[in-house]
DNA sequence: CCGAGGGCTTGTT
DNA sequence: GAACAAGCCCTCG
């Protein structure tokens, strides 16, 4: 049975974590394997064909290996040691524009208790201006958590937009020491540009 | 000091 | 080329 779609070389896998459970799909290929992406509670395809479920005996060790590597780093706190992104245990690399790619690169050097505007990281990257891609290409990240777009705020200090709901992008950036002044508003001195002077 | 509204901007499909 | 979109900034009230 071999799927001419999404699933061709697919694999689903739920994980319990500490906000839900995440879905996550691998991708099993010769050329190209690892991660391809990942879901928050509540988000991603609702029918999982129950042939493509991921299985760690009968799938590769490389892949087993790098299932092992994510689960680690989902379930200690260890989010919070990013931005250590090891992109060998994703794939799908060759789906990102440059824009993307470079957007991407900046993203994971943002650090844990720390936010940064969509305008600021469109800045950052080297597209002034181009803050609503870097909206758009956050909406459509297919590595949340690991390329944090939680830390990724609006210039006014308010949240913004998420995927997995707002509750839980409070609730991650507050796991994380973000300060806020009230419950809808990131106080100016968890600001990446706070500590950092931005090149 | 907010908040709503309008016009402007960007990269992607 | 047009229509988006997890934005931004300025202007009011």
């Amino acid at each position: 049975m071999t799927y001419n779609n999404y699933w061709d070389k697919r694999y689903w896998q739920q994980k319990i974590w500490k906000y839900g459970k995440l879905l996550l799909i691998w991708q099993e290929s010769v050329t190209d394997n690892g991660l391809w992406q990942l879901f928050f509670p509540g988000c991603g395809p609702k029918d999982l064909p129950a042939e493509q479920q991921f299985n760690p005996l009968t799938c590769s060790d490389k892949l087993h290996w790098k299932e092992k590597a994510v689960d680690k780093l989902l379930h200690r706190n260890s989010m919070l040691k990013l931005p250590a992104v090891k992109k060998d245990l994703f794939c799908g690399w060759q789906r990102f524009t440059p824009f993307e790619t470079d957007v991407l690169a900046r993203l994971a050097q943002v650090p844990a208790g720390r936010v940064i505007s969509y305008g600021e990281l469109a800045d950052w990257a080297g597209y002034p201006r181009a803050a609503r891609a870097v909206g758009r290409l956050m909406a459509k990240n297919p590595f949340p958590l690991f390329y944090p777009c939680h830390r990724v705020i609006q210039a006014s200090g308010r949240l913004g937009n998420f995927g997995g709901g707002k509750d839980l992008k409070r609730r991650l950036l507050e796991n994380e020491g973000v300060a806020f002044s009230s419950p809808e508003k990131i106080s100016p001195k968890s600001r990446l540009e706070e500590t950092l002077k931005l090149p």
